[in-house]
This record gives structure tokens, C-alpha cells and sequence, in this order.
DNA sequence: TGTACATCAGTGAACGCGCGTTCACTGATGTAC
DNA sequence: TGTACATCAGTGAACGCGCGTTCACTGATGTAC
């Protein structure tokens, strides 16, 4: 409050961004106001409107965000693994992501944007997210064809995606959810036969 | 509007409840309002509180029934299939259920309710529906020991529940998810190694 | 280099809205004698 | 069987709240000549 910020932004766009991602690590995200945002960003509840058609433009953006940040870990897990453990990292990846960032993954899965067909931007991200998991099928499992892949890919997400959502939803015991050895557990687990000898 | 009520509902506590439901295939879940579910109950709008402390109260008893539910049909699913399909029933009936209740779904594993440890009823009502899954695990895996079912029961449950999620939230393409068919074979896919030959 | 003016990026007051919940109440029912 | 009264289950007006968004505005910046 000492320092007077200048008339003009420079870039309030992103700043909107950041105000919002940083609010959402304190604030559950149906709590989050357009409002609320332009406070923390230090500007008028007007503002946005200037950088943002309307709160659910704004909140798309900061969805966006969030699905490059999921692509970037997906892709450092890649990093640090190879063969069949290569999968499983991405699994515990995508569960980290969103035990660090739960606010932010709740709300670019749930329902507070409205339907990805007017967000082409964000369709965009999330699609990339998903390939990662997909290259990553690609190339630890190249006796599989096309549609195996796919069903293999789907099967995987699926499952990173239910195990993130029940902890963050708090539906999985213990509260915080189970700690990463049994993840990495329940990430490689078969879901027929036996597992590897 | 002809009829009119008598001053006394006979049963409200269950009628509003029933009348939550009612809206929840309407509307969407964030909507809901507490004054909508008592409109919808023909009843003003300080009514609902004679039966229930707060919104809150009133919702977790519709999650409650949520879970008796999906409980059910996943008992239904034991039914009519053995052996390894079995297991893949229930995952389909899981899915199903959340496409046939998107808005119950989101109600039961989302937000909108307050920790569980609030709702002693809701906890419970959950963790039979998990059971009838466990179960299911423990009866056609019978060769694995008590820490691999939890497993491989905590990795179906993920699966079933993200794949159901991802659909619902529509997440995945195209917009109203996968056909059965698809469905089926992604949730009876195998983690590691070759697809069963 | 100086000035006129269009354009851009923000302000601030105000709106209408539906919400959850409070309060004091009234009509209906059940029970004791 | 009739009556008195406590209790239960609903009503209805009102509250304060924060929201998303409108509107008309003003200060700052960039550009043409």
C-alpha cells in the first residue's frame, strides 16, 4: 500500500492470471470472485473487463495455465524415468500436480467453466497434457497398434485422473490420501491376471 | 396448484430430499439452492430447517441417498455377470451411474459438501459402496492376500471413478464420452504388460 | 520539438439479484385429566 | 367424550451479503503533422 502502482498495468492480463492462481491456493474455487481477483491484483473491480470478455473468460485462462503447468510435469517425469517405470512416474506426476495445486485442478475438471467447446485455447492445452501420456504409451508399449495405444492411454488417465480426484476430493483414506508408495502401487497395479512376477 | 397441501407435510425431511434429486437431473449442481429444493417441496422457504441444521445438512443427505444408489447398482452388476466380467460390470455400472446422475455424481465427490468427517451417515454410506467393490476383488482374486486386494480394489475404484469423471466433466472426447463398448474394454485393461491373449 | 487529438486502460458508484439465515408468528396435532 | 394446553411443523417478511455486470467517467499514452 506504500508504493503507489502507476495508472497504467502494463500487463494486467497476466497478472489477473497470476492474482488468480495465487488465490486459488488459499481459497477453495467456488469462493473465487472476479472481484476477489481484481483486489489481490491491486486494481478495480472494473479492470478486468478491460483484458477479459467475462469471469469465465478469465477463468479459462487461468484453466489454461493450468493444464501447460500439468504438460511441463508430465513431461519432467518423462525425464527422470524410462521403461515401465517411465508410465508409472507420469502417473505419480499427474497425482502430485494435483495434490500441490488442488484448487487449480478442481476447477479446470469441474464444472465452474463452462463447456470446453468455447474455449478452444483451453481444449488446446488440455489436449497436449493428454498426448504427453499418450507418447509416453507410444513408446514404452510399440507392439501395441493405434487403438490398443488409445485404450491403453485412456485406461492410464482414467486412472491417474480417479485416484488424484479422490484424494483431492478427500474421498480416499487417510484424509491427505494414501502416501506415494502405495500410489505408485495402485498406479502400476494390472487390472487382470497377476501382477509381474 | 389446485390441490391444496395440508399444513403438514406428513414427511418433509424425505421430500425434500426427493425433490433435490428431482432438480439435480435439472440443474446443475452448483444451482442448487436451498430455496429452490424447498419451492420444488411446495413448502416456504424456512421450512426445510425444521428437518435439517443448514444447506449443508439437507445436501449431505442427498449424497447419502446417492450412495445407497450406486451401491445398489453395483450389487445389480454382481448379478448378472461372473468371473473376470464381473469385475468389469461393476466398472461399467459405476459409469454408468455417474452418466445417468452427472449431477449426483458431482454432488457426492465434490465440494460442494463439507469434509466428511461432518457426515458420519455420508462417510459410512460411502464406504459401503467401496465395500461392494472390495468385495468383488476378494472374490475373484482369491489368490491375493489382504494388502494386494486393497490394492487392486483402491486401482479399480480409481479407474472406474476417473474414467466416470473425465466423461461427466466432459473432458473427453467426443463431448458425451466413449460408447460401452469402449468403455468396457478400457476399464478391463491391463496396467502393465500385454492385453490377456 | 511542440501541440492536438484519438485511443487505450483504468476508476468508482450503482444496479438488481438470489442467496442463506434470523425472527416472531400461527395453524395443526397429541396428550393428560 | 370434552377440554386445556404443550409441542410440533409450518409461514412470511425481512436482514445483510457479495456477487457479476452496467454505466459514464478520467487519467495516461501514442501518433500525425
Amino acid at each position: 500500500m506504500s508504493t503507489s502502482r502507476p495508472y497504467h498495468h502494463k500487463d494486467l492480463a497476466a497478472a489477473l492470471v497470476r492474482a488468480a492462481l495465487e488465490l486459488l491456493q488459499e481459497v477453495e474455487v467456488s469462493a473465487l470472485s472476479l472481484r476477489m481477483v481484481a483486489r489481490r491484483a491491486g486494481v478495480s473491480p472494473m479492470a478486468p473487463y478491460r483484458h477479459y470478455a467475462d469471469k469465465d473468460a478469465l477463468l479459462a485462462a487461468v484453466a489454461e495455465h493450468g493444464f501447460r503447468q500439468l504438460e511441463r510435469r508430465l513431461l519432467a517425469a518423462d525425464q527422470v524415468a524410462s521403461g515401465e517405470d517411465r508410465l508409472i512416474a507420469q502417473g505419480l506426476a499427474y497425482v502430485h500436480f494435483a495434490q500441490d495445486e488442488r484448487a487449480l485442478f478442481k476447477l479446470m475438471f469441474g464444472p465452474l467453466i463452462g463447456p470446453l467447446e468455447k474455449h478452444p485455447a483451453l481444449r488446446e492445452a488440455s489436449n497436449a497434457a493428454f498426448a504427453v501420456l499418450k507418447e509416453g504409451v507410444a513408446s514404452e508399449r510399440p507392439q501395441m497398434d493405434a487403438h490398443e495405444r488409445q485404450v491403453h492411454a485412456l485406461a492410464r488417465w482414467s486412472l491417474a485422473h480417479g485416484l488424484a480426484s479422490l484424494i483431492v476430493d478427500g474421498r480416499m483414506l487417510p484424509p491427505d490420501g494414501p502416501d506415494d508408495q502405495l500410489i505408485a502401487k495402485i498406479i502400476g497395479e494390472p487390472m487382470n491376471g497377476k501382477p509381474r512376477a
